[in-house]
DNA sequence: AGCACGATGCTCT
DNA sequence: GAGCATCGTGCTT
């Protein structure tokens, strides 16, 4: 299949946020291909979003997504969990989509093992399912070499998304609290 | 099915 | 030192 390349992720982020929905996220973990549909992103866009990481400006966590688009930011939170971003826009300009949920397909049974029987909807428990932590923080993905890519899937028809507001910023102040920058593949 | 809470440690002020 | 783009358990309805 395709793998997205660089021009996909420089778009704007609430238009990768919603094509990401229905593509094949592929994670190359102990030599398998492990492979999931997207169902679930959110959009994080620029200083001014205050639920942004970027918001307060450039610091050592959030460096990668002031970087060029089709790498990966992932951070740690919560003192034991990472997630998976995919950075947006132009270089220079902070912004990512954040990978929520997936559905297991190739390696699904890998994919469960690891989750010892557990969903896979949750950005930290994605993340856990795929072997994704901080070592892929800043790693190309428009090539293969990490081991960890996005291809194009099949489409979404908007009937199936559901557009909605962000989670967990709780004390994130409005508007940014609310933004509609959350979709959502429902079958 | 839904809510409340504790776990756990890095990051930035 | 406070806060965190979360998760799993355990309890209530």
């Amino acid at each position: 299949m395709k793998i997205f390349p660089r021009h996909f992720y420089a778009l704007p982020t609430l238009i990768v946020a919603r094509e990401l929905l229905g593509a094949r996220l592929v994670r190359i973990l102990d030599g398998q291909r492990l492979s999931a549909i997207i169902t679930e992103t959110e959009a994080y866009i620029g200083e001014q979003d205050l639920g942004c990481h970027a918001h307060a400006g450039k610091t050592k966590r959030n460096t990668v997504m002031y970087g060029p688009p089709g790498h990966a930011y992932v951070y740690f939170t919560y003192g034991m969990h990472w997630c998976l971003n995919a950075v947006t826009e132009a270089e220079g300009f902070p912004a990512a989509v954040l990978i929520r949920a997936i559905k297991p397909e190739e390696g699904a049974e890998i994919i469960h093992a690891r989750r010892n029987g557990r969903d896979t909807h949750g950005p930290a428990k994605l993340t856990q399912a795929l072997g994704i932590d901080g070592a892929l923080n800043g790693v190309n993905l428009c090539d293969q070499a990490a081991g960890l890519w996005i291809e194009a899937g099949s489409s979404i028809p908007d009937e199936a998304v559901t557009i909605g507001p962000r989670v967990g910023l709780y004390t994130v102040p409005e508007p940014w609290k609310s933004k509609p920058w959350r979709f959502t593949f429902r079958e």
